[in-house]
DNA sequence: CGACACATGTAACACGTTACATGATTTG
DNA sequence: CAAATCATGTAACGTGTTACATGTGTCG
């Protein structure tokens, strides 16, 4: 994943480490915080792979830097990586669902126990998502913003809202299934 | 992340290993095929980590099950994943999204070069999306799906939905910044 | 002096994923 | 006989994540 996001970035300019997390994050929009380690990490895993090497400049004062750029390999991996589309694009297997898909199916406190779990698990949920999704339109506010992040941040605020309707149509089931249940 | 999905099974009722994988899988609608061998080491460590135990039952003829149950440990660490919402809910760091942005940032092909790899992940994309999403839909038809399971599936056909409206505008944008850069 | 920016890295761990190994029984 | 089902597991690898280590220069 960051291995394809580095390449990509490197295709366009040779960088070095440091700064290739400058400007990951900013591309980001700062939705992604990434930790410097495994900038690193990542880049000796594309130069151990041959996608990547690196030439050392020298700076005085400062420590030198290793500024990384593609190799031939690296530019036919990022292309083929581009040209093919993501398979089975819908995650079922994400923290949200899974936690919601848990709650209406686990037994919290035994049989017999009040199960006021799962509506409680939605109420908190929806509350997150809503200052979420506030955080992405004030993130959006930013005129300065390029016109990638700018997409991404339009995905991210559909996504959001998607979610939303969505779990509004679980609190409704879940308070049908109650109320069928104190019949 | 299977972890919390394996706890939650077991909380309602111990069961072993491979009936784990077959009940997880129906739950998920088949959205998620499982290897069997990540449920066995998913389980040895939840193990190791005090959140479940586990007691042989012999067979004869067939080979002898090992019932796995929660411990009072686990049944809080369980409780307690509930009782928290998923912050930050909204991953723009999936293949889908980092994708289309390296597709827009990258210089593939070098300076110089005819610029068409983003509209054309993008069509790939919308394709293998609403092929995704006729599938969804096909699932969601089976009248004998357990409710949890319908309710994924319609965050699955939502997100998709969201999606598909992102990669339009997509389109569009790439569209006029091509007019753009003609003028 | 202490904190922060610059710049590099290693070590350890969790988790998902695949492939492989074992061995009995049932079914075509 | 071959294949599928039942049932267990191990080994290896990729990747994300965090924490830690190191060292210089600048700024308040």
């Amino acid at each position: 994943m960051l291995r394809y996001a580095l390449l990509g970035l490197l295709s366009a300019e040779p960088r070095y480490g440091y700064e290739l997390k400058a400007v990951f994050e900013e591309l980001l929009g700062g939705t992604w915080p990434l930790n410097i380690g495994q900038v690193y990490t990542t880049l000796a895993r594309l130069e151990r792979d041959g996608l990547v090497r690196c030439e050392v400049v020298p700076q005085d004062l400062l420590p030198d830097r290793k500024v990384y750029f593609l190799t031939p390999e690296g530019e036919t991996e990022l292309q083929e990586w581009l040209s093919r589309p993501t398979q089975g694009p819908i995650h079922l297997r994400e923290e949200l669902f899974i936690k919601v898909l848990v709650a209406s199916v686990a037994e919290v406190g035994g049989p017999g126990s009040t199960e006021v779990g799962a509506p409680n698990l939605i109420a908190a949920q929806r509350r997150e998502h809503v200052q979420a999704l506030a955080q992405i339109q004030r993130l959006r506010q930013d005129p300065a913003l390029p016109r990638p992040t700018a997409l991404l941040l339009e995905a991210a605020a559909l996504r959001a809202e998607a979610d939303l309707k969505w779990l509004a149509v679980c609190e409704r089931e879940m308070g049908d299934r109650k109320r069928d249940e104190q019949l």
